[in-house]
DNA sequence: GTTAGCATGTAAGGAGTTACATGATTTT
DNA sequence: AAAATCATGTAACTCCTTACATGCTAAC
């Protein structure tokens, strides 16, 4: 998931670990975040198998900023993680994560998701629908009917911003009609 | 965060390992699920620690299900571990987990939890605002500002709740009526 | 009498955190 | 020149998942 991460963004530019993270925390921090202890060994690790590579800096003491670019290497590794279909990528943070680099993804693949991404809430509201009448009926404290009442009402909001992203998707670009 | 979980589950009554998920499932499991793979596991190192116990079963075969109990020192175990005010509690998924048994807690204490969620959830409203400036100064693609314009709007939910939440419990005399 | 769902479990490993350690640069 | 912040890194560890494996029980 990393790896996806910091490929996409390096590819709008070249940037060193800090920034990266900070860049990290301001788009997806909602919904997903990263320790030092993670970035750091993870990017070594991209530069190790030639995602990307650091560039030569004359100024370049110990432990001044290690500003790195992706190869072309990367560009294609982060295509093939970004359009891979098959790993729940529908689910809880990982979709956060795609959307974030939908500008890179055909319109069809887009759609695929956010069709999964709907489905996958629709099922779960149903489930906090359905344990909200279990928690009523049974003599359950206020407090778990206000969490799942609340965890309902997010839901909808989540199900209602993919609707209006799916309509958004399907509107303009009419090729085929199906 | 399971081994609360569990101990939590069980003060309302005995359960086996299935069961367990289920309701793990419907109640936290907008916030928070684990897998089959994390919660046998788990159940027997509590066994093991002497804080839960398989309930004797006449009709014990080998592969049927398993009913546990919750004991005397798993009861303190939970009491401990829902008490704790340091570890960041008021943090993502740690935080629902500790709502969910808020009816074991102290007026106090769920004060001062609310208190930090929602001084913690400004902050990321705060920051989502600057995030969401700069991306629409920046020439950011329309996916990535719709992702922190929905981050955003998702957190202020959450806030709304949690100033609800806490308007409720400081105020002793509820007058409304429904 | 077979399929579907209930129920329990394990081994290998992935993904990340915490705590620690270090040093450079900017601000006061 | 002290303090704050920028910046990079490692080792030990925690928590959890995936894939696999097994068997029971109800329903058709």
């Amino acid at each position: 998931m990393l790896d996806l991460a910091i490929l996409g963004l390096l590819k709008e530019g070249a940037m060193h670990g800090y920034e990266l993270k900070r860049q990290l925390g301001q788009r997806l921090g909602f919904f997903w975040t990263v320790s030092y202890g993670s970035l750091y060994p993870t990017l070594r690790k991209l530069e190790a198998g030639g995602y990307v590579e650091r560039i030569p800096d004359a100024d370049s003491r110990s432990r001044r900023r290690q500003v790195v670019q992706i190869t072309a290497a990367g560009e294609a590794r982060f295509l093939d993680l970004i359009s891979q279909r098959s790993t729940s990528a529908w689910e809880e943070e990982k979709f956060p994560l795609r959307f974030a680099f939908f500008t890179y993804l055909p319109t069809e693949t887009r759609v695929w998701l956010l069709q999964r991404r709907r489905d996958y809430l629709l099922d779960r509201v149903q489930e906090g629908e359905s344990g909200l009448r279990r928690a009523t009926r049974g003599r359950a404290d206020s407090y778990t009917i206000s969490l799942i009442r609340h965890g309902v009402e997010r839901t909808r909001l989540d199900l209602r911003w993919i609707e209006d992203l799916l309509l958004a998707e399907t509107t303009p670009h009419s090729k085929e009609t199906t």
